[in-house]
DNA sequence: TACTAGTTATATAACATATAGAACAAATAA
DNA sequence: TTATTTGTTCTATATGTTATATAACTAGTA
């Protein structure tokens, strides 16, 4: 099982798709250059139609995680050891990282309780080993 | 000025009401107990329709952060010391942030910059004095 | 009474979501 | 070359969401 979605959720099917596919790539179970099922096949195995995977898809493109070829299929094109993230992107990720602290901090969720799981939830992703990744061209020894 | 919103962006307006009176509560600038504007003032001073404020303003209540009555209006009904939060709603945060955190991951920022990041949007929240906030029934002295 | 402010209802237009069928284009394998 | 695989594009339909608009109602308060 590659992913699991809910279908009745409140969240958009293909936004869910995009979703689980981000973590894997957090998670390097899903790492640069790794391949991702086809369009159709994943349509199947989570009993939905081939276009909303697509959307799904084509999000993660957007994004600049994923490139899609002809035969090649869905590819992972970026991770965590890919280089630093697009300024403007950023921008924009501070910004929806605010409003969702600030929710916590709203409902009364103490500041160790979310610095907790922001901790908790990295303990999960795989980063680069060296803070150097960056600087050469591969993986460090 | 309240609260300012980009009417052609791609969050809806009702959305972007919401977000930006929940920092206002983190950010303590609008403590529990104090008065938002009636919709459809807030309406006319954003130029929009009052029931698309009317819509965040009810996205708020039903998130247990507003209180809306007849002639008292909207007041705020929690804030960052008003205890602790429901475990359901916590449950779901914490899914939200996972998803948002692994986004920056797999964008290659590092795991210094991500709690960097948190830290730093938690520095305009308001929250209360001593961690025995909870334990009393109002702030500490 | 009159005023204020939230609540509810209906209607409309534009856009988003999900499904469906069909056809097309390019890369690969036999 | 031919066949297959896989992403891409197009049209269509049904349903849900977003935003606006108008109107009327309800409950507090002065």
């Amino acid at each position: 099982m590659l992913l699991s979605i809910e279908p009745d959720g409140p969240v958009p099917i293909y936004q869910q798709i995009r979703d689980r596919i981000v973590e894997a790539i957090a998670r390097g179970r899903q790492p640069a250059d790794s391949a991702l099922p086809p369009i159709r096949q994943l349509a199947v195995d989570l009993g939905v139609n081939f276009h909303t995977v697509n959307k799904g898809y084509d999000l993660l493109r957007q994004e600049g995680l994923l490139r899609l070829g002809r035969k090649s299929g869905a590819v992972v094109r970026r991770d965590a050891g890919s280089g630093p993230p697009d300024p403007a992107w950023a921008r924009d990720w501070t910004g929806r990282l605010r409003t969702l602290l600030a929710e916590a901090a709203a409902q009364g969720m103490p500041a160790i309780g979310i610095v907790g799981e922001c901790e908790a939830a990295m303990a999960d992703f795989a980063f680069p080993a060296a803070a150097e990744a960056w600087q050469g061209s591969g993986s460090p020894p």
